[in-house]
DNA sequence: CGCGAGCCTGTAAACGGTTACAGATGCCGC
DNA sequence: GCGGCATCTGTAACCGTTTACAGGCTCGCG
């Protein structure tokens, strides 16, 4: 059927392993064959078999991802910062996806068995226990957002505490007491981490974090719009509101436009993520920055040095830096102040 | 190293053949030596070397998928569509991007050569003839959103000028006479359909389409605010704008807030995609809902389909039914229309 | 007891590469 | 002319599956 790598040396007059050398670039080939070769190749139009190449050296020269979801921004741009990182190398990217499903998760941990030369795998619910236990063993991996209390794992987080810290301390800046928090889903990690980081900077300034001004939110636009009209409810209602992500800050938005409350006049808006949309809400959303896409990039380039490595590769827990950025939404435009932060490197969770 | 079907059968007391029969479910084995067999690959923990696999079947159950870019919610919700389908299946979904660069979309293509067993392509400026040449041949493939004017192609395609035409018609019938247009990029095959349904729906209303009235946006929410503010510096300003697509309009809104213009009093807004953000900003937007998930979703069967009827698969151009959704932004809440629509099915570009 | 018919199982040849090793060739100096 | 070395090339084993084909076994029946 396709032309295979016996066609070429047949063509060419030489043996498979003239030619093999010739598309490895290893051992030494006389100059004139080489042209030959590749031109009897691209004749044929002779691609190697990567399957036959993958089977004898046991190399894929392809990463996988496996996620929890593929919705929303935040996914399509880690896959992109993965990507970028990854075609450098012209290497491939296989990926799937868990839909959160325990199951799901350990079904894909062994469906990319074989397939991939290392992994990076973002799942905040999976256990180190059973993720080990559906690993491949020796397969390199690297863990996005995931909260291990083992050093075993490489991780790469975001610094959900510093920057929820930082938006926080900036509304108190401004004079604000009562904030009220729209929190993000209990069993999700990074939002359990940005509620930490919030009540921890109200603490520090001598405000006590109080039940009645946290509302559960789920991350979505919808559960903002909720949370901030049952803040409102309150007999002592909020002058600022927190939401543990951009997207629910953007549907608080708009419950406070449909009801007439004036932001930042009469209350103050901040968000988590600096989506794009962001700025161009109105007002332009107060939130915190991430690359994303330069959490990918960094697991992908850590996951190639695990791989190159090898069993000697030496476990790091990183924390991706954040920054503040102060827009309209809550007022006080002074200066765009540059987030607290956490310094990147090796590091406790 | 890893352990093999041969360490299995071993063990098991069988031959691989059996083996390899109790995974693929082929033949008949008797129940004890299929209990046997199972039993032994848990305990050794035996997961079949795909690589092996996919070289002696010639099948390597994953479908390739070829992106202009990664950036936007456009591509993340096509790719969830995607691999919604394949993940039903238990197939794999191998990415790739080519930054819309012709060198990288035709070793893109290359490199998947052998690596999957069929291809969904999207990429605006790829011709067929090149898209051909680098093909494996009998490669199946799908292309998304592109302008292919030959059948020789599986296609599916945006109803863009039918939702543009419709969400024009839906101004003019709310008395609109002067309407802005922010087109997307030139080069863009939905960007230029977009354009034509809009000026279609003018013409049929007997309203000229003036030059003037339309200004080039990219698609960003950046252009859209550009876009509308160079609408409000004319002579004669339109009384709404329709932009290509959502982020164009949500940045004009922004800009119309700045400049203090009401929407929908002094301007309508109306946009396309339907992202999710576009109910939350305010006012609410009017816009075009398509199902990009759909439209993976669509993808990928026709895919398989192909994949299973060989060289004999006949090949269909699709299009894809939008629909009209109107929110505050271009007042007039009567009812949601649903869209003039096309029908999906066997149809010309 | 012999014998076909059904089941079940094993043998061995692919699949298309890589690579250790051996062999060929050319060149040099003596 | 010939050994020795460097450089290039070929042979064949191997990677881990699938699967066509050939038996072997069991069983019922004449």
């Amino acid at each position: 059927m396709a032309t295979t790598i016996r066609d070429v040396a047949r063509e060419a007059g030489v043996s498979v392993a003239t030619v093999s050398r010739v598309f490895n670039d290893s051992g030494p080939v006389r100059e004139e064959t080489r042209r030959r070769i590749t031109e009897v190749a691209s004749r044929l139009r002779y691609s190697p078999n990567s399957a036959a190449r993958t089977l004898s050296t046991r190399r894929t020269q392809t990463v996988g991802v496996l996620l929890p979801d593929l919705y929303g921004e935040f996914f399509s741009e880690v896959i992109r910062g993965i990507d970028q990182v990854v075609q450098q190398r012209s290497w491939h990217l296989l990926v799937s996806c868990s839909h959160n499903e325990r199951s799901e998760i350990e079904a894909g941990l062994r469906a990319m068995r074989g397939r991939v030369d290392g992994l990076i795998v973002m799942s905040p619910d999976l256990d180190e226990h059973r993720l080990a236990r559906n690993l491949p063993d020796g397969l390199p991996v690297v863990l996005l957002n995931c909260e291990v209390a083992d050093r075993v794992f490489d991780t790469i987080n975001i610094d959900n505490r510093g920057g929820a810290h930082a938006v926080v301390a900036h509304l108190l800046k401004q004079g604000h007491r009562r904030i009220g928090l729209i929190t993000g889903p209990e069993r999700n990690h990074d939002a359990r981490e940005r509620l930490r980081g919030a009540r921890e900077a109200l603490v520090a300034a001598g405000v006590a974090p109080s039940p009645e001004l946290e509302v559960a939110g789920d991350f979505s636009e919808l559960s903002g719009h909720r949370g901030v009209l049952a803040l409102l409810k309150l007999d002592d209602p909020p002058t600022a509101v927190f939401a543990a992500n951009d997207s629910m800050a953007i549907g608080a938005l708009s419950a406070l436009g449909e009801r007439g409350v004036h932001v930042p006049e009469q209350m103050a808006v901040a968000g988590f993520d600096d989506i794009p949309i962001a700025r161009y809400v109105s007002p332009p959303l107060t939130t915190v920055r991430v690359s994303i896409p330069e959490l990918g990039g960094r697991a992908v380039r850590r996951l190639f040095g695990a791989i190159e490595s090898g069993a000697a590769h030496a476990r790091r827990q990183e924390l991706l830096p954040t920054e503040l950025v102060v827009r309209r939404s809550c007022g006080g435009l002074s200066r765009a102040t540059v987030d607290r932060g956490s310094d990147v490197g090796t590091h406790a969770n």
